[in-house]
DNA sequence: CCCGGAAGCT
DNA sequence: AGCTTCCGGG
């Protein structure tokens, strides 16, 4: 077994043998996420893209912070090309110094409070990412983390640590991680807070913007999804992070909502009953009573599950299920397509029925898994990975289980708890072995059972979420997670595949586990919903039209490296028209702005896109802080 | 520049 | 596990 011990690491801070002290793309997000450094790496292009500005200063930084003073851009490269494999970044190609963060719903989910940027530049192309927090980690490609969930993920303590990381300063100090917690530096806090303002407007105007919806969501949501952060805790709303390094055990529930939120008008969040999937169920009646949630609940997720949306994301929360998706419903399928507003789904369940703010302690854990690494590439995993997959077997769920299910399953499930248990089948490895989530499979290998069900458009959603791969990054990702489709960009930037977030628990989980089971079996309480029999299956096409819709009309572009994809199939998916590349008008553009930028020539940039029809602008504010770095230098 | 294998460190 | 170092190759 693989149990906490081995998954353990993951969370901990710094204390985990092997990496526990911040990895490097934390600490890229960290930078970017920071004004001060926009001179120096910033995003840039396409959701979650990022250009190195100069990437002698990003290494130096680097090496500060790892104390290696030998590093250089040759190395720290080596470590991003490092993140291929995992699928936490790709190579932009043709961009120099361009990478980009594979988010997706892992991130989104699981942090979704995370703005990263914020600052005021940031780009479309952030991510909301939780930047400067050592825990929080992508999801895991290995078996062994696969199982990982544990501690500090889970739920409200992931949370909460998160946004406790994300208070320490980024480079500051040397400092292993070890003691890391009383560090805390506050200059991070200061700036964030000034900024607060700026970034909220920033975010609420640009069309797309993910991060927006998911913020909303959250904050909105918050409740709903998770089993509470504590809600009303927030700490600053203009602060973005709360401050305490440490994560506690339990405790922290730091409510570490994204400056965002907190920004944003709050006016939905407690109330809105979520129009977009209100949709025949709920809709006119919908209510706070927990039943209402639940069924809302349920609905969405099934939803969502038929979406190919990752269940585990759902999994996590027992109890509450997971936000699902925030696009508005699919009614109106045309209706602007787009971006439209996030709505909020989520927060209608936010608040959580019956006063449900107390407690909630939910153990469940989070676990994410990622997919496997990338066989793809070579050799190495060619060989190997085949053997071992064929050995795997099942193994288990139990573990992972166990534990918090209990508790929760009478809130939505109701039923028997469902969950699944494949036994992984072919999956190669024991990776599968949590959960087994369906959707990871599906995404692979494009199998997936469970949406076929409903429909075949499903699975060209799927198809398509596979073959892109890249996409242009709509970026959308984040939405992925909860939803499915929030815009039309989001598009599974690709790396769905890649993070997933595999559920969780188990029990609660009863019902979100699988789709397939969830629509099929559940009976009555399943269903949530209407008197028809309609329930998921209607909102399920609609969602999916709408995909198609959007995908359609975006055709994503990119598909840069073909390579990982190859693997997943051939298959029939091409349907879409796959843009070549980004034009290289856009490619110009970076060089032409990267080059200015490491010269000196201070310009941000800030825009640009890429791809379709949103785009932001971008904020010429930048340079004012190269100072800063000097903070960073401490000594080691 | 960028890519990854290989070895080594923690 | 997660880099860090080196390094040959494209």
């Amino acid at each position: 077994m693989k149990t906490q011990a081995d998954t353990e690491w993951a969370y901990k801070p710094e204390s985990s043998p092997g990496s526990r002290q911040i990895q490097l793309w934390h600490f890229i997000l960290e930078l970017l996420r920071k004004e001060e450094y926009h001179d120096v790496i910033a995003w840039q292009g396409d959701y979650g893209e990022f250009v190195i500005k100069d990437p002698d200063e990003v290494a130096r930084l680097w090496g500060v912070r790892k104390c290696k003073p030998q590093m250089n851009y040759d190395k720290l490269s080596r470590a991003l090309r490092y993140y291929y494999n995992k699928r936490i970044l790709h190579k932009t190609k043709g961009k120099r110094f361009t990478y980009k963060f594979n988010f997706n719903k892992l991130v989104l989910v699981n942090y979704p409070f995370i703005d990263m940027g914020s600052g005021r530049g940031v780009p479309q192309s952030a991510p909301p990412v939780p930047s400067g927090g050592t825990h929080f980690r992508f999801p895991p490609s290995t078996p062994s983390e696969v199982l990982s969930s544990s501690e500090e993920l889970r739920s409200p303590g992931m949370f909460s640590s998160v946004a406790r990381r994300m208070a320490r300063g980024s480079v500051s100090d040397c400092s292993d991680g070890t003691s890391t917690n009383s560090e805390m530096e506050e200059t991070v806090g200061a700036e964030e807070r000034a900024v607060g303002p700026e970034r909220a407007y920033r975010s609420l105007l640009p069309p797309r913007m993910p991060h927006d919806s998911l913020f909303r969501v959250y904050g909105a949501a918050n409740p709903v999804g998770l089993p509470r952060p504590a809600p009303r805790v927030h700490p600053e709303p203009l602060s973005p992070f709360p401050v305490s390094p440490l994560p506690g055990p339990g405790g922290l529930l730091a409510p570490t909502l994204s400056p965002a939120l907190s920004m944003t008008p709050t006016p939905h969040l407690p109330y809105t009953p979520s129009p977009s999937l209100s949709s025949p169920m709920m809709g006119s009646h919908f209510s706070f009573n927990p039943e209402d949630m639940k069924h809302y609940l349920q609905a969405h997720t099934q939803s969502v599950y038929n979406y190919h949306l990752s269940p585990r994301a759902f999994l996590h929360y027992p109890n509450i299920i997971i936000p699902q998706p925030h696009r508005p419903t699919p009614e109106k399928p045309a209706a602007h397509h787009l971006h439209g507003p996030p709505m909020p789904l989520s927060h209608s369940l936010n608040q959580q029925p019956g006063g449900g703010e107390d407690g909630h302690q939910h153990p469940s854990p989070f676990k994410f898994k990622l997919q496997p690494p990338p066989l793809g590439r070579k050799q190495r995993d060619a060989g190997s990975s085949m053997a071992a997959s064929s050995s795997s077997s099942s193994s288990s769920q139990s573990s992972s289980f166990t534990g918090s299910a209990q508790k929760s399953s009478s809130v939505l499930a109701g039923g028997p708890p469902k969950i699944k248990v494949e036994p992984t089948s072919d999956i190669e490895s024991e990776e599968e072995v949590e959960v087994t989530d369906i959707s990871e499979e599906d995404e692979m290998n494009h199998k997936d059972d469970e949406a076929d069900i409903f429909t075949p458009a499903a699975r060209q959603h799927r198809l398509q979420f596979n073959n892109h791969h890249q996409a242009n990054g709509n970026g959308s990702s984040l939405s992925a997670p909860f939803l499915p489709h929030s815009n039309p960009d989001d598009d599974p930037d690709d790396d769905e595949e890649v993070f997933k977030t595999p559920a969780t628990p188990p029990l609660g989980g009863a019902s979100l586990p699988l789709p397939l089971i969830n629509l099929k079996s559940e009976p009555g309480q399943a269903a949530p919903i209407s008197p028809g029999g309609t329930r998921c299956i209607p909102l399920k096409l609609r969602f999916k039209r709408r995909w198609s819709e959007d995908q359609k009309m975006e055709a994503d572009g990119e598909r840069d490296e073909a390579e990982d994809k190859k693997v997943r199939a051939e298959g029939e998916d091409e349907v879409e028209a796959k843009r070549e590349e980004a034009p290289a008008a856009v490619r110009r553009v970076n060089e032409v702005e990267n080059g200015g930028g490491r010269g000196g020539g201070g310009v941000i940039l800030g825009l640009k896109l890429p791809p379709p029809p949103t785009q932001r602008r971008a904020s010429s504010e930048l340079q004012r802080a190269t100072a800063q770095l000097s903070l960073e230098n401490s000594g080691c």
